[in-house]
DNA sequence: GAGTTTGAAACT
DNA sequence: CAGTTTCAAACTC
């Protein structure tokens, strides 16, 4: 199976195809000519094609989007996987393959596409490889179904290998190809023969282990989007070039396997997601894969952090402003470098999410649901700089990179183009992966997220807790409602129903504010007003950029915490225990607390509540029947090694949570601290409290200046609590638990007066002996939750690197 | 859809 | 900083 051979190979096959009636037929139809086997150039190839896809693009591409974006929705039903095969099953139209294709599909949309991220990544990196694409794709595909566990990402591969190949336009020719290789019984035949007995057998294997893998989804989907934001990110990337360079190393390292039938070609497609397999399976790398696989990954993997250091940690500011511009486009031209698979799948959902959009006025759920596009919004046409402009869809997660505070440092139209790709990039991920993962699979991505954004955002916005919040919540739920939020109260009431997902998408009904001011929930998400929005003359819009500055800055400078997150979740800022805090209930808190007294926090007049985060100390609430958290909640003093035992609980619970389920988790978390005795209330407020304000290390900043700032709000307030004290040992262990990052923010912020609010006080009011916070904190347990971060969900989910 | 309730935000 | 007013969301009918 040397190259030579192969090539060999492929150019018969070739060359009957083209003979054959069907491939002219096919060539009618495409602009591209079938150019005979001839080994065009990789860069051509993605080029050329690039410029494609507006022929495929007709009705057929754009059916096979939608219903794939139908798919996404509604997993179960099987006329659409079969619709939706259609393309796909073009290429692939082994019924073994398709069977499972469908079948996968059905099973777990989700799944399927963290497959196909892999999958779409490995084609884009195999594909520059090959001389011709289609030979090689297709055994791709064939491998994909055979390939380990891989099966699941058959279908989807194969459906992705369509589109991909629509875009690019090169897919007709593939599935022809594909066929008639079947018929010629060339390589491909061989191919397809060992990808169909191996993909009877994966079918096999996959129905007995669907279910251990779609339990395993969770790791396997935050792996993926954790893959998809890499090689995001890499597109992102001003310089595509890690991508290039990585997908020459595929490439290289494929060339010299020659491309050999299957095992290397499953290597090279397992490359993507290799990782994943590994991590789901257990599998090691096949035989041959090992070393080579290993540098791959070693390779990707490093490119894949570059990418995000660079892009999203390193300077958010203006080189990632332009950088972001300039990657997305570049993305879109280089389709073929190996983030494609993943824009275009990100653009066919983007594409969704746009009409949507477009047609219902921007739903904020389309898009977040899309986030995914928009992370592939780099792709071809959809890059659209996302402006702020008044059209365009201003649905940001509240948290996230949309505030208004990274538009104006980021006035620049590419810098809030990128922002809002972040930011919806990483919602992304959250959101599927609270979608299916109940498990931790969802924390650590929103970690990353949450820490990635806050990295990213040209603004220390918030922590990313908001972020995580909103984002999981709003996104799981958005997700399957998606669009039809036209009217402002329905919109609430599928906000409602959703649970949380408000802060996605906020429209607002200001009439006399003209949405300058904190009352404007848009205005205080730190978005731009949009259509849907009802408000009267709002000043809330891009035209008056100006004015919504100047205002926002005022408002800053009375409270700097003003634009913050008012759900402060712990998640993002500690990166190992960030799961933890971000799944139980402690973890999230509203920063300022509520001052309720007739909604008895039962009601979306309590923020808290509307939150879906339990009162903390920090709350004045009378009557507090948060069920999410009361905030007396019996404030247990419990001895050390009780908290100790809480913080392993909550560990433990980190590991394990889901971010999806999360009030659920919070709710169950606290049921379940009660129910270990401890009193939910002190630890959980205290914790919150503490890590809310800073949650990413590199918000320090901000943190400061809200601590500060802050000071009004959270000094004070709840003196009159008398269970604070009992709380504060939590608190403190909270505080060393939070990774010392957080903590010298905190302690930072506590310095201040403001620091305080966090270190509540035993009593009611935040007392915050920053002095309490600051001895505690840092040193003594350290050592503990330095185990407890080791154990760090994130890492381990990641690839290992 | 109009009116009421509620509590945050803003103001004094 | 406390008290009051304004505002818009949340809620009810």
């Amino acid at each position: 199976m040397d190259t030579p051979e192969k090539a060999t190979q492929i150019a018969t096959p070739l060359s009957k195809f083209e003979d054959s009636p069907v491939f002219n037929y096919i060539n009618s139809l495409s602009p591209i000519k079938p150019v005979k086997s001839i080994p065009i150039t990789q860069t051509y190839n993605s080029l050329n094609f690039s410029s494609l896809p507006s022929i495929f693009t007709s009705p057929h591409v754009i059916a096979h989007r939608e219903t794939r974006f139908l798919k996404r929705n509604n997993f179960s039903d099987p006329s659409k996987a079969g619709s939706s095969s259609e393309n796909g099953n073009k290429v692939c139209t082994d019924d073994g393959v398709a069977m499972d294709a469908s079948q996968l599909y059905d099973n777990s949309a989700q799944l399927q596409e963290n497959f196909d991220t892999g999958v779409s990544i490995e084609e884009d990196s195999v594909e520059p490889s090959s001389d011709s694409k289609f030979v090689i794709e297709l055994p791709r595909a064939l491998k994909y179904d055979c390939g380990s566990p891989g099966c699941n990402s058959t279908p989807c591969s194969v459906i992705e290998a369509n589109c991909v190949s629509e875009q690019a336009g090169t897919s007709a020719s593939v599935v022809p190809f594909v066929e008639k290789d079947s018929e010629n019984g060339s390589f491909e035949d061989e191919v397809h023969l060992q990808g169909a007995s191996q993909i009877e057998q994966k079918k096999e294997e996959v129905g007995c282990d669907w279910e251990s893998l779609i339990s395993d989804a969770q790791d396997l989907l935050i792996f993926n989007y954790h893959n998809e934001s890499e090689a995001f990110k890499g597109l992102i990337q001003k310089s595509m070039d890690p991508g290039e360079r990585f997908c020459t190393s595929l490439v290289t390292q494929f060339s010299q396997n020659d491309l050999s039938g299957e095992p290397k070609l499953q290597m090279v497609d397992s490359v993507g997601y290799s990782q994943q397999h590994e991590m789901m399976e257990g599998r090691s790398a096949q035989p041959g894969e090992t070393s080579e696989l290993k540098e791959i990954n070693e390779i990707e993997d490093n490119l894949a952090n570059d990418d995000l250091n660079n892009c999203l940690t390193g300077n958010p500011s203006e080189n990632v402003g332009d950088e972001v511009g300039v990657c997305v486009q570049d993305a879109c031209k280089r389709v073929p470098t190996l983030h494609r698979g993943m824009l275009r799948r990100c653009l066919d959902f983007e594409r969704v999410a746009r009409r949507k959009n477009l047609n219902d006025g921007s739903n904020c759920s389309s898009s977040i649901i899309l986030q995914s596009n928009d992370e592939t919004a780099s792709e071809d046409n959809q890059l659209l700089p996302l402006r702020p402009t008044s059209d365009s869809p201003r649905c940001m997660l509240p948290g996230i990179g949309l505030h208004l505070n990274a538009l104006t440092l980021a006035s620049q139209d590419n810098k809030n183009f990128k922002l809002e790709i972040f930011s919806r990039q990483l919602s992304l991920p959250t959101s599927t992966s609270s979608i299916h993962s109940p498990e931790s699979g969802q924390e650590p991505v929103q970690e990353s997220l949450t820490s990635a954004a806050a990295e990213r955002d040209m603004v220390p916005v918030d922590d990313g807790v908001p972020l995580a919040e909103d984002a999981s919540q709003t996104s799981a739920y958005l997700v399957g409602e998606e669009s039809n939020l036209n009217s402002p109260k329905k919109k609430r009431r599928r906000m409602e129903l959703a649970g949380e997902s408000e802060s996605a998408c906020k429209r607002c009904n200001c009439k006399k504010s003209k949405c300058l001011k904190l009352y404007c929930e848009c205005f205080a998400a730190g978005v731009y007003c949009i259509e849907p929005c009802s408000c009267q003359d709002c000043f809330n819009k891009p035209i008056h950029e100006d004015t919504v500055l100047a205002t926002r800055k005022q408002i800053e400078s009375r409270n700097p915490l003003a634009f913050a997150p008012k759900v402060i979740r712990n998640s993002d800022s500690v990166p190992e225990q960030g799961d933890e805090s971000s799944k139980t209930p402690a973890s999230a808190r509203h920063k300022r607390g509520c001052n309720c007294k007739k909604s008895s926090c039962l009601k979306k007049y309590c923020e808290c509540y509307q939150g879906g985060v339990g009162c903390s100390i920090n709350c004045r609430c009378e009557g507090c029947k948060n069920t999410f958290g009361r905030k007396d909640g019996s404030a247990i003093i419990e001895t050390e090694a009780e908290q100790e035992e809480e913080e392993e609980s909550e560990a433990f619970e980190k590991s394990g949570v889901d971010p999806i389920l999360q009030r659920t988790e919070i709710s169950n978390n606290e049921e379940q601290n009660q129910g270990s005795a401890h009193p939910t209330t002190p630890l959980q407020f205290s914790r919150p409290l503490v890590q809310l304000p800073f949650s990413s290390k590199f918000k320090p900043p901000r943190s400061l200046l809200s601590i500060g700032s802050s000071t009004a709000f959270y000094t004070g307030l709840n003196y009159g609590k008398p269970s604070i004290l009992r709380s504060q040992p939590k608190f403190e262990k909270r505080l060393q638990t939070a990774p010392n990052e957080e903590m010298p923010e905190i302690l930072q912020g506590n310095s201040s007066p403001g620091s305080g609010v966090k270190t509540v006080s035993p009593n009611s009011k935040r007392v915050s002996p920053p002095n309490n916070v600051l001895g505690s904190s840092p040193s003594r347990r350290s050592g503990r939750k330095l185990i407890l971060q080791s154990i760090p969900s994130f890492p381990s989910l990641t690839p290992q690197h």
